[in-house]
DNA sequence: TAGATTGTTAATCGATTAACAATC
DNA sequence: TAGATTGTTAATCGATTAACAATC
Protein backbone atom coordinates (compact mmCIF):
# COMPACT_ATOMS: atom_id res chain seq x y z
CA UNK A 1 0.00 0.00 0.00
CA UNK A 2 2.58 2.48 -1.37
CA UNK A 3 1.49 6.39 -0.14
CA UNK A 4 1.99 9.25 -2.68
CA UNK A 5 3.72 11.44 -0.38
CA UNK A 6 6.19 9.58 2.11
CA UNK A 7 3.50 9.03 4.95
CA UNK A 8 3.21 5.22 5.82
CA UNK A 9 -0.52 4.01 6.08
CA UNK A 10 1.01 3.06 9.33
CA UNK A 11 1.27 6.49 10.63
CA UNK A 12 -1.91 7.44 8.36
CA UNK A 13 -4.06 4.94 10.37
CA UNK A 14 -2.98 6.40 13.75
CA UNK A 15 -4.35 9.73 12.58
CA UNK A 16 -7.76 9.21 13.73
CA UNK A 17 -7.26 8.25 17.11
CA UNK A 18 -5.10 10.85 17.93
CA UNK A 19 -7.95 13.22 16.95
CA UNK A 20 -10.25 11.53 19.03
CA UNK A 21 -8.00 11.39 22.36
CA UNK A 22 -6.81 15.39 21.54
CA UNK A 23 -10.97 15.82 21.22
CA UNK A 24 -11.62 14.41 24.42
CA UNK A 25 -9.21 16.44 26.38
CA UNK A 26 -10.17 19.56 24.97
CA UNK A 27 -14.02 18.47 26.07
CA UNK A 28 -12.49 18.21 29.68
CA UNK A 29 -10.76 21.43 28.93
CA UNK A 30 -7.14 20.20 28.89
CA UNK A 31 -4.68 22.66 27.29
CA UNK A 32 -1.64 20.95 27.03
CA UNK A 33 -0.40 17.65 26.78
CA UNK A 34 2.93 15.61 26.44
CA UNK A 35 3.90 12.40 24.12
CA UNK A 36 4.18 10.92 27.38
CA UNK A 37 0.63 11.66 28.53
CA UNK A 38 -0.58 11.18 24.86
CA UNK A 39 1.22 7.35 25.42
CA UNK A 40 -0.56 6.43 28.26
CA UNK A 41 -4.07 7.06 27.32
CA UNK A 42 -3.35 5.66 23.09
CA UNK A 43 -0.83 3.03 24.15
CA UNK A 44 1.20 3.71 21.26
CA UNK A 45 5.09 4.72 22.89
CA UNK A 46 5.88 8.18 23.26
CA UNK A 47 8.59 7.57 20.62
CA UNK A 48 6.33 6.94 17.92
CA UNK A 49 3.69 9.64 19.21
CA UNK A 50 7.07 12.30 18.26
CA UNK A 51 7.59 9.99 15.03
CA UNK A 52 4.16 10.18 13.81
CA UNK A 53 3.40 14.02 14.05
CA UNK A 54 7.07 14.91 12.46
CA UNK A 55 5.94 13.30 9.54
CA UNK A 56 3.75 16.25 8.87
CA UNK A 57 5.55 19.35 10.99
CA UNK A 58 6.83 20.19 14.39
CA UNK A 59 3.68 20.74 16.39
CA UNK A 60 4.78 20.96 19.60
CA UNK A 61 7.09 22.88 22.04
CA UNK A 62 10.74 21.79 23.69
CA UNK A 63 9.84 21.91 27.71
CA UNK A 64 6.26 21.91 26.91
CA UNK A 65 4.98 19.07 24.94
CA UNK A 66 2.08 20.16 22.66
CA UNK A 67 -0.88 22.76 22.97
CA UNK A 68 -4.08 20.42 22.69
CA UNK A 69 -6.43 22.67 20.73
CA UNK A 70 -3.69 23.43 18.17
CA UNK A 71 -2.64 19.92 17.53
CA UNK A 72 -6.34 18.83 17.21
CA UNK A 73 -7.04 21.69 14.40
CA UNK A 74 -3.90 20.48 13.08
CA UNK A 75 -4.52 16.96 12.71
CA UNK A 76 -7.91 17.88 11.66
CA UNK A 77 -6.53 19.83 8.54
CA UNK A 78 -4.27 16.82 7.82
CA UNK A 79 -7.34 14.88 7.91
CA UNK A 80 -9.10 16.96 5.21
CA UNK A 81 -11.82 17.64 8.04
CA UNK A 82 -11.65 21.43 7.34
CA UNK A 83 -13.95 20.75 4.42
CA UNK A 84 -17.55 19.64 4.03
CA UNK A 85 -18.53 16.02 3.07
CA UNK A 86 -21.19 15.26 0.98
CA UNK A 87 -22.08 11.61 1.22
CA UNK A 88 -24.48 9.51 -0.41
CA UNK A 89 -25.46 6.13 0.82
CA UNK A 90 -26.73 3.35 -1.33
CA UNK A 91 -28.63 0.35 0.18
CA UNK A 92 -31.34 1.63 2.32
CA UNK A 93 -30.75 -1.92 4.22
CA UNK A 94 -30.00 -1.96 8.59
CA UNK A 95 -26.47 -1.19 7.23
CA UNK A 96 -27.47 1.56 5.22
CA UNK A 97 -30.12 3.04 8.52
CA UNK A 98 -26.93 2.70 10.54
CA UNK A 99 -24.59 4.91 8.62
CA UNK A 100 -27.21 7.26 7.65
CA UNK A 101 -27.55 7.94 11.70
CA UNK A 102 -23.75 7.29 12.61
CA UNK A 103 -22.89 9.92 15.04
CA UNK A 104 -19.25 9.75 14.19
CA UNK A 105 -20.73 11.97 10.83
CA UNK A 106 -21.76 14.69 13.53
CA UNK A 107 -18.98 17.39 13.95
CA UNK A 108 -16.92 16.76 11.42
CA UNK A 109 -18.23 18.00 8.11
CA UNK A 110 -19.56 14.78 7.06
CA UNK A 111 -23.76 14.94 5.43
CA UNK A 112 -25.53 11.91 3.97
CA UNK A 113 -27.49 14.07 1.27
CA UNK A 114 -29.16 11.23 -0.10
CA UNK A 115 -30.13 7.72 -0.27
CA UNK A 116 -30.55 4.93 -2.67
CA UNK A 117 -32.57 1.86 -2.81
CA UNK A 118 -33.42 -0.84 -5.69
CA UNK A 119 -36.56 -2.10 -3.58
CA UNK A 120 -39.33 -0.21 -4.96
CA UNK A 121 -40.88 -0.33 -0.97
CA UNK A 122 -37.89 1.32 0.34
CA UNK A 123 -38.02 4.30 -2.21
CA UNK A 124 -40.10 7.27 -1.09
CA UNK A 125 -39.50 6.60 2.40
CA UNK A 126 -37.48 8.81 4.42
CA UNK A 127 -34.69 8.23 6.63
CA UNK A 128 -33.91 10.74 9.19
CA UNK A 129 -36.06 13.19 7.41
CA UNK A 130 -33.67 12.15 3.75
CA UNK A 131 -35.79 10.36 1.14
CA UNK A 132 -34.71 7.14 -0.13
CA UNK A 133 -34.45 7.73 -3.78
CA UNK A 134 -34.39 4.96 -6.96
CA UNK A 135 -31.10 3.32 -7.56
CA UNK A 136 -31.60 3.99 -11.14
CA UNK A 137 -31.63 7.74 -10.74
CA UNK A 138 -28.14 7.40 -8.62
CA UNK A 139 -25.87 8.63 -11.76
CA UNK A 140 -28.49 11.30 -12.70
CA UNK A 141 -28.10 12.51 -9.05
CA UNK A 142 -24.48 12.73 -8.66
CA UNK A 143 -24.24 14.52 -11.73
CA UNK A 144 -26.28 17.31 -10.94
CA UNK A 145 -25.11 17.51 -7.09
CA UNK A 146 -21.78 17.48 -5.61
CA UNK A 147 -20.93 14.42 -4.15
CA UNK A 148 -17.51 13.59 -2.75
CA UNK A 149 -17.94 9.99 -0.94
CA UNK A 150 -20.44 7.01 -1.26
CA UNK A 151 -21.20 4.67 1.32
CA UNK A 152 -21.99 1.14 -0.33
CA UNK A 153 -23.98 -0.83 2.14
CA UNK A 154 -25.90 -3.21 -0.63
CA UNK A 155 -25.97 -7.35 -0.22
CA UNK A 156 -22.24 -8.18 -1.98
CA UNK A 157 -24.36 -9.54 -5.30
CA UNK A 158 -23.57 -6.54 -7.32
CA UNK A 159 -21.83 -4.12 -5.38
CA UNK A 160 -19.10 -3.68 -8.17
CA UNK A 161 -21.71 -2.59 -10.46
CA UNK A 162 -22.40 -0.13 -7.90
CA UNK A 163 -18.73 1.02 -7.50
CA UNK A 164 -18.20 1.41 -11.26
CA UNK A 165 -20.93 3.78 -11.97
CA UNK A 166 -19.89 6.13 -8.83
CA UNK A 167 -16.65 5.48 -10.68
CA UNK A 168 -18.22 6.78 -13.78
CA UNK A 169 -19.90 9.71 -11.79
CA UNK A 170 -16.45 10.54 -10.78
CA UNK A 171 -16.99 10.40 -7.26
CA UNK A 172 -13.76 10.60 -4.55
CA UNK A 173 -14.16 7.94 -2.28
CA UNK A 174 -15.74 4.79 -1.43
CA UNK A 175 -17.03 3.97 1.97
CA UNK A 176 -17.27 0.01 1.10
CA UNK A 177 -19.21 -2.14 3.61
CA UNK A 178 -19.87 -4.75 1.31
CA UNK A 179 -17.56 -8.04 1.81
CA UNK A 180 -15.98 -7.74 -1.66
CA UNK A 181 -12.69 -6.35 -3.00
CA UNK A 182 -13.11 -3.60 -5.38
CA UNK A 183 -11.34 -3.01 -8.46
CA UNK A 184 -11.25 0.88 -8.77
CA UNK A 185 -8.90 2.81 -10.74
CA UNK A 186 -5.96 4.44 -9.08
CA UNK A 187 -7.66 7.87 -8.82
CA UNK A 188 -10.31 6.80 -6.95
CA UNK A 189 -9.99 6.07 -2.68
CA UNK A 190 -11.93 3.31 -1.33
CA UNK A 191 -11.67 2.71 2.80
CA UNK A 192 -13.16 -1.53 3.28
CA UNK A 193 -15.40 -1.95 6.47
CA UNK A 194 -14.80 -5.89 6.33
CA UNK A 195 -17.38 -6.85 8.94
CA UNK A 196 -16.33 -10.52 8.26
CA UNK A 197 -12.65 -10.04 8.77
CA UNK A 198 -13.02 -8.54 11.91
CA UNK A 199 -15.69 -11.28 13.36
CA UNK A 200 -12.83 -13.74 11.89
CA UNK A 201 -10.13 -12.22 13.61
CA UNK A 202 -12.29 -11.80 17.10
CA UNK A 203 -12.64 -15.96 16.90
CA UNK A 204 -9.27 -16.50 16.09
CA UNK A 205 -8.36 -14.48 19.16
CA UNK A 206 -10.95 -16.32 21.18
CA UNK A 207 -10.00 -19.79 20.37
CA UNK A 208 -5.65 -18.80 20.58
CA UNK A 209 -6.55 -17.77 23.85
CA UNK A 210 -8.67 -20.47 24.83
CA UNK A 211 -6.05 -22.91 23.60
CA UNK A 212 -3.36 -20.99 25.80
CA UNK A 213 -5.01 -21.41 28.47
CA UNK A 214 -5.19 -25.16 28.51
CA UNK A 215 -2.05 -25.34 28.26
CA UNK A 216 -1.45 -22.84 31.05
CA UNK A 217 -3.41 -24.90 33.19
CA UNK A 218 -1.62 -28.28 32.41
CA UNK B 1 0.14 -6.50 19.69
CA UNK B 2 2.10 -9.40 20.85
CA UNK B 3 0.64 -12.70 20.20
CA UNK B 4 0.56 -15.87 22.32
CA UNK B 5 1.96 -18.35 20.32
CA UNK B 6 4.15 -17.30 17.37
CA UNK B 7 1.71 -15.72 14.39
CA UNK B 8 1.76 -12.43 14.12
CA UNK B 9 -1.48 -9.81 13.96
CA UNK B 10 -0.48 -9.14 10.33
CA UNK B 11 -0.79 -12.72 9.34
CA UNK B 12 -3.79 -13.60 11.25
CA UNK B 13 -5.70 -10.19 10.12
CA UNK B 14 -4.90 -11.70 6.18
CA UNK B 15 -6.45 -15.52 7.29
CA UNK B 16 -10.11 -14.42 6.63
CA UNK B 17 -9.50 -12.85 3.47
CA UNK B 18 -8.20 -16.20 2.46
CA UNK B 19 -11.50 -18.01 3.89
CA UNK B 20 -13.22 -15.68 1.32
CA UNK B 21 -11.54 -16.06 -1.51
CA UNK B 22 -11.71 -20.33 -1.28
CA UNK B 23 -15.24 -19.86 -0.22
CA UNK B 24 -16.02 -17.87 -3.28
CA UNK B 25 -13.72 -20.10 -5.30
CA UNK B 26 -15.65 -23.61 -3.77
CA UNK B 27 -18.99 -21.78 -5.02
CA UNK B 28 -17.85 -21.53 -8.17
CA UNK B 29 -16.60 -25.58 -8.08
CA UNK B 30 -12.82 -24.43 -8.65
CA UNK B 31 -10.87 -27.56 -6.99
CA UNK B 32 -7.36 -26.04 -6.79
CA UNK B 33 -5.22 -23.28 -6.52
CA UNK B 34 -1.80 -22.13 -6.30
CA UNK B 35 0.18 -19.71 -4.38
CA UNK B 36 0.14 -17.88 -7.88
CA UNK B 37 -3.42 -17.59 -8.38
CA UNK B 38 -4.64 -16.84 -5.12
CA UNK B 39 -1.85 -13.76 -5.43
CA UNK B 40 -3.85 -12.51 -8.26
CA UNK B 41 -7.27 -12.64 -6.36
CA UNK B 42 -6.21 -11.19 -3.07
CA UNK B 43 -3.15 -9.41 -3.91
CA UNK B 44 -0.86 -10.50 -1.66
CA UNK B 45 2.23 -11.83 -2.85
CA UNK B 46 2.37 -15.75 -3.67
CA UNK B 47 5.44 -15.36 -1.46
CA UNK B 48 3.64 -13.90 1.37
CA UNK B 49 0.95 -16.34 1.24
CA UNK B 50 2.85 -19.33 1.25
CA UNK B 51 4.67 -17.79 4.02
CA UNK B 52 1.29 -17.58 5.93
CA UNK B 53 -0.35 -20.85 5.32
CA UNK B 54 2.74 -22.90 6.71
CA UNK B 55 2.73 -20.67 9.97
CA UNK B 56 -0.14 -23.54 10.95
CA UNK B 57 1.07 -26.47 8.81
CA UNK B 58 2.28 -27.21 5.31
CA UNK B 59 -1.53 -27.44 3.46
CA UNK B 60 -0.32 -27.77 -0.19
CA UNK B 61 1.65 -30.01 -2.30
CA UNK B 62 4.66 -29.39 -4.52
CA UNK B 63 3.44 -29.05 -8.29
CA UNK B 64 0.27 -29.30 -7.25
CA UNK B 65 -1.18 -26.19 -5.07
CA UNK B 66 -3.72 -26.32 -2.46
CA UNK B 67 -6.76 -28.23 -2.67
CA UNK B 68 -9.48 -25.70 -2.44
CA UNK B 69 -12.01 -27.46 -0.52
CA UNK B 70 -9.15 -28.60 2.58
CA UNK B 71 -7.35 -25.44 2.78
CA UNK B 72 -10.68 -23.86 3.62
CA UNK B 73 -11.60 -26.10 5.93
CA UNK B 74 -8.12 -25.68 7.69
CA UNK B 75 -8.35 -22.20 7.77
CA UNK B 76 -12.00 -22.52 8.96
CA UNK B 77 -10.62 -24.29 11.83
CA UNK B 78 -7.50 -22.09 12.45
CA UNK B 79 -10.15 -19.04 12.87
CA UNK B 80 -12.26 -21.29 15.23
CA UNK B 81 -15.52 -21.48 12.79
CA UNK B 82 -16.12 -24.87 13.25
CA UNK B 83 -17.38 -24.22 16.75
CA UNK B 84 -21.14 -22.48 17.26
CA UNK B 85 -20.71 -19.28 18.74
CA UNK B 86 -23.50 -17.48 20.51
CA UNK B 87 -23.49 -13.70 20.48
CA UNK B 88 -25.52 -11.01 22.34
CA UNK B 89 -25.92 -7.63 20.86
CA UNK B 90 -26.14 -4.93 23.54
CA UNK B 91 -27.97 -1.76 22.43
CA UNK B 92 -30.46 -2.49 20.07
CA UNK B 93 -30.06 0.58 18.18
CA UNK B 94 -29.47 1.39 14.51
CA UNK B 95 -26.08 -0.50 14.65
CA UNK B 96 -27.55 -3.40 17.30
CA UNK B 97 -30.13 -3.97 14.49
CA UNK B 98 -27.18 -4.24 11.27
CA UNK B 99 -25.52 -6.45 13.80
CA UNK B 100 -28.34 -8.47 14.00
CA UNK B 101 -29.14 -9.06 10.87
CA UNK B 102 -25.89 -9.46 9.84
CA UNK B 103 -25.12 -11.67 6.96
CA UNK B 104 -21.74 -12.70 8.11
CA UNK B 105 -22.96 -14.44 10.84
CA UNK B 106 -24.57 -16.98 8.48
CA UNK B 107 -22.72 -20.33 7.28
CA UNK B 108 -19.84 -19.52 9.94
CA UNK B 109 -21.66 -20.73 13.13
CA UNK B 110 -22.42 -17.14 14.81
CA UNK B 111 -25.94 -16.59 15.99
CA UNK B 112 -27.34 -13.71 17.44
CA UNK B 113 -29.25 -15.14 21.04
CA UNK B 114 -30.40 -12.10 22.44
CA UNK B 115 -30.66 -8.11 22.45
CA UNK B 116 -30.12 -5.59 25.12
CA UNK B 117 -31.13 -2.20 25.54
CA UNK B 118 -32.25 0.09 28.10
CA UNK B 119 -34.63 1.80 26.39
CA UNK B 120 -38.50 0.80 27.31
CA UNK B 121 -39.73 2.00 24.77
CA UNK B 122 -37.26 -1.03 22.64
CA UNK B 123 -37.59 -3.79 25.49
CA UNK B 124 -39.93 -6.23 23.96
CA UNK B 125 -40.01 -5.06 20.78
CA UNK B 126 -38.47 -8.46 18.50
CA UNK B 127 -36.15 -7.92 15.92
CA UNK B 128 -35.17 -11.26 13.43
CA UNK B 129 -37.59 -13.02 15.93
CA UNK B 130 -35.42 -12.00 19.03
CA UNK B 131 -36.81 -10.50 21.92
CA UNK B 132 -35.11 -7.20 23.30
CA UNK B 133 -34.48 -7.48 26.81
CA UNK B 134 -33.55 -4.97 29.33
CA UNK B 135 -30.04 -4.13 30.32
CA UNK B 136 -30.77 -4.62 33.53
CA UNK B 137 -31.04 -8.18 33.13
CA UNK B 138 -28.04 -8.78 31.12
CA UNK B 139 -25.87 -10.63 33.97
CA UNK B 140 -28.52 -12.83 34.98
CA UNK B 141 -28.81 -13.76 31.07
CA UNK B 142 -25.01 -14.25 30.64
CA UNK B 143 -25.12 -15.94 33.67
CA UNK B 144 -28.10 -18.47 32.63
CA UNK B 145 -27.19 -18.77 29.37
CA UNK B 146 -23.89 -19.73 27.82
CA UNK B 147 -22.99 -16.37 25.68
CA UNK B 148 -19.13 -16.05 23.74
CA UNK B 149 -19.50 -12.86 22.14
CA UNK B 150 -20.62 -9.33 23.50
CA UNK B 151 -21.51 -7.20 20.49
CA UNK B 152 -21.71 -3.69 21.98
CA UNK B 153 -23.35 -1.23 19.85
CA UNK B 154 -24.20 1.46 22.11
CA UNK B 155 -23.41 5.19 22.19
CA UNK B 156 -19.71 5.85 23.80
CA UNK B 157 -21.34 7.07 26.42
CA UNK B 158 -21.38 4.22 29.25
CA UNK B 159 -19.68 1.21 26.75
CA UNK B 160 -16.17 0.70 29.77
CA UNK B 161 -19.55 -0.12 31.99
CA UNK B 162 -20.99 -2.73 29.72
CA UNK B 163 -17.73 -3.79 29.08
CA UNK B 164 -17.39 -4.76 32.98
CA UNK B 165 -20.26 -6.57 33.14
CA UNK B 166 -19.50 -8.32 30.32
CA UNK B 167 -15.94 -9.71 31.73
CA UNK B 168 -18.20 -9.95 35.24
CA UNK B 169 -19.65 -12.80 33.44
CA UNK B 170 -16.57 -14.32 31.71
CA UNK B 171 -17.82 -13.40 28.46
CA UNK B 172 -14.57 -14.60 25.88
CA UNK B 173 -14.71 -11.92 23.31
CA UNK B 174 -15.76 -8.04 22.51
CA UNK B 175 -16.77 -7.09 19.52
CA UNK B 176 -16.79 -3.06 20.12
CA UNK B 177 -18.64 -0.94 17.50
CA UNK B 178 -18.27 2.18 20.21
CA UNK B 179 -15.59 4.84 19.44
CA UNK B 180 -13.56 4.23 22.48
CA UNK B 181 -11.08 1.98 23.60
CA UNK B 182 -12.46 -0.27 26.05
CA UNK B 183 -9.72 -1.55 29.51
CA UNK B 184 -10.10 -4.73 29.39
CA UNK B 185 -8.18 -8.04 31.47
CA UNK B 186 -5.44 -9.91 29.70
CA UNK B 187 -7.92 -12.87 29.36
CA UNK B 188 -10.64 -10.92 27.19
CA UNK B 189 -10.30 -10.81 23.28
CA UNK B 190 -11.72 -7.68 22.16
CA UNK B 191 -12.04 -6.53 18.30
CA UNK B 192 -12.52 -3.08 17.98
CA UNK B 193 -15.15 -1.74 14.82
CA UNK B 194 -14.43 1.77 14.73
CA UNK B 195 -15.87 3.51 12.19
CA UNK B 196 -15.09 6.90 13.11
CA UNK B 197 -11.42 5.99 12.49
CA UNK B 198 -11.98 4.41 9.27
CA UNK B 199 -14.22 7.19 7.71
CA UNK B 200 -11.47 9.94 8.64
CA UNK B 201 -8.36 7.51 7.30
CA UNK B 202 -10.88 7.77 3.63
CA UNK B 203 -11.07 11.55 4.69
CA UNK B 204 -7.58 11.80 4.47
CA UNK B 205 -7.04 9.47 1.58
CA UNK B 206 -9.34 11.80 -0.33
CA UNK B 207 -7.01 14.65 0.31
CA UNK B 208 -4.15 13.42 -0.32
CA UNK B 209 -4.82 12.17 -3.56
CA UNK B 210 -6.32 15.59 -4.63
CA UNK B 211 -3.04 17.56 -3.48
CA UNK B 212 -1.15 14.76 -5.15
CA UNK B 213 -3.85 15.45 -8.30
CA UNK B 214 -3.09 19.24 -7.81
CA UNK B 215 0.54 18.92 -8.14
CA UNK B 216 0.44 16.86 -10.95
CA UNK B 217 -1.49 19.23 -13.21
CA UNK B 218 0.89 22.00 -12.98
C1' DT C 1 19.29 28.78 35.36
C1' DA C 2 17.47 23.91 35.84
C1' DG C 3 14.00 20.82 34.30
C1' DA C 4 11.20 19.11 30.90
C1' DT C 5 10.20 17.59 26.59
C1' DT C 6 10.56 17.96 21.79
C1' DG C 7 12.64 16.84 17.11
C1' DT C 8 15.64 13.83 14.93
C1' DT C 9 19.24 10.48 14.15
C1' DA C 10 20.77 5.82 14.90
C1' DA C 11 19.81 1.06 16.36
C1' DT C 12 16.71 -2.59 16.59
C1' DC C 13 13.14 -5.31 15.48
C1' DG C 14 9.74 -7.50 12.60
C1' DA C 15 7.52 -8.28 8.29
C1' DT C 16 7.84 -8.89 3.39
C1' DT C 17 10.07 -10.43 -0.67
C1' DA C 18 13.30 -13.18 -3.25
C1' DA C 19 15.45 -17.34 -4.24
C1' DC C 20 15.89 -22.07 -4.66
C1' DA C 21 16.22 -26.88 -3.20
C1' DA C 22 12.82 -30.41 -2.35
C1' DT C 23 9.34 -33.05 -4.31
C1' DC C 24 4.91 -34.15 -6.25
C1' DT D 1 11.05 -37.88 -16.81
C1' DA D 2 10.07 -32.80 -17.16
C1' DG D 3 7.33 -29.15 -15.35
C1' DA D 4 5.17 -27.00 -11.73
C1' DT D 5 4.82 -25.36 -7.36
C1' DT D 6 5.51 -25.83 -2.62
C1' DG D 7 8.13 -25.16 1.89
C1' DT D 8 11.80 -22.77 3.76
C1' DT D 9 16.01 -20.14 4.23
C1' DA D 10 18.30 -15.83 3.33
C1' DA D 11 18.10 -10.97 1.91
C1' DT D 12 15.70 -6.81 1.92
C1' DC D 13 12.82 -3.52 3.30
C1' DG D 14 10.09 -0.77 6.45
C1' DA D 15 8.42 0.37 10.93
C1' DT D 16 9.24 0.89 15.77
C1' DT D 17 12.05 1.99 19.61
C1' DA D 18 15.94 4.07 21.90
C1' DA D 19 18.86 7.77 22.66
C1' DC D 20 20.19 12.32 23.01
C1' DA D 21 21.29 17.00 21.49
C1' DA D 22 18.55 21.11 20.89
C1' DT D 23 15.79 24.31 23.11
C1' DC D 24 11.76 26.17 25.37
Amino acid sequence: MARDNGVSMAVVRRLPKYYRYLSELLEHDVRRISSKELSRLTSFTASQIRQDLNNFGGFGQQGYGYNVEDLKTEIGKILGLQVEHKVIVIGAGNMGHAITNFRGFENSGFRVVALFDKSTEMVGTFIRGIEVLSIDTLEEYINEHRVDIGAICTPREGTQEIADKLISCNIKGIWNFAPVDLDVPEDIVIENVHLNESLFTLSYLIHEKKKAQRKGNK
